[in-house]
DNA sequence: CTAAAACTGAAACCTTGGTTGAAGTCAACT
DNA sequence: AGTTGACTTCAACCAAGGTTTCAGTTTTAG
């Protein structure tokens, strides 16, 4: 059980590359706390590979319609990177999930006020 | 059967109040194409009071992460507001919830690269 | 007929979620 | 030690999706 203690040490560069994200959007990312960054002597960001993930999730939950304020309140829930297990990433998924069932339920909602037989909107006058 | 023919005659105000959505944001959308109006002699808009309920749609379409753009290609399938029947509802509610079901895979597919078997996105390295 | 309320387009401004340089610093290899 | 590439902050800019304000027009109610 001697684990290698996986320290924080990608790059920017690698880790734009690994997620697929501009270093740009990280530092955008990082400065709104949606992602974990230590600094070397030199001040340097050094990421953990896990970050690596926490960015791809961002993005797909960003299509979803989350707002990056809204990311920050599910990402402030997860341990620091080279703490996350996954429990965590299970729990992320939940909480994520549970936000788009109540937009897809407002959506239906929605769509059944203009199909149901309680139609607010009923097209034909009656 | 003498339906009463029910010609576009709400106007900005009342749309406003009955969808919910400023005016400013109704001329955005007309701008953009995602609703439709008439005119009076003086230039003023005059919608159907079915618009009330596409602009209601819109909103939920907006939360559910698409893009003008998107919801433009969708309403743009809609017959002229005084012709929208019931099934033009139910195509339009399918249109969007396979586009949301869409979402949701990917949303899916990224988290199952952090908790699957496959896992690119491993926590502890093995 | 007239006053008030509603409406118009145009232009400026705002927030979000970034991108694009500029100018300087750090890290890595030889 | 030097140079090359990766990195830093900062400020300017961009697109989307509107809001605000303005000056002028139309509609409606009395």
């Amino acid at each position: 059980m001697s684990a290698p203690a996986v320290k924080a040490s990608i790059g920017m560069r690698e880790l734009a590359d690994r997620s697929g994200v501009a270093p740009s959007a990280i530092r955008f990312y990082d400065r709104n706390g949606l992602i974990h960054a230590e600094r070397t002597s030199g001040n340097q960001r050094r990421f953990h590979e896990t970050t690596a993930c926490v960015i791809k999730v961002i993005r797909v939950a960003q299509r979803v319609g989350l707002s990056v304020a809204e990311i920050r309140e599910l990402t402030d829930r997860l341990p620091p990177p080279e703490r996350i297990g996954l429990d965590d990433w299970f729990r992320f998924r939940s909480a994520l999930e549970d936000e788009v069932r109540q937009r897809i339920a407002a959506l239906n909602s929605a769509l059944d006020d203009l199909t149901g037989d309680t139609a607010l909107c009923r097209v034909p006058p009656a």
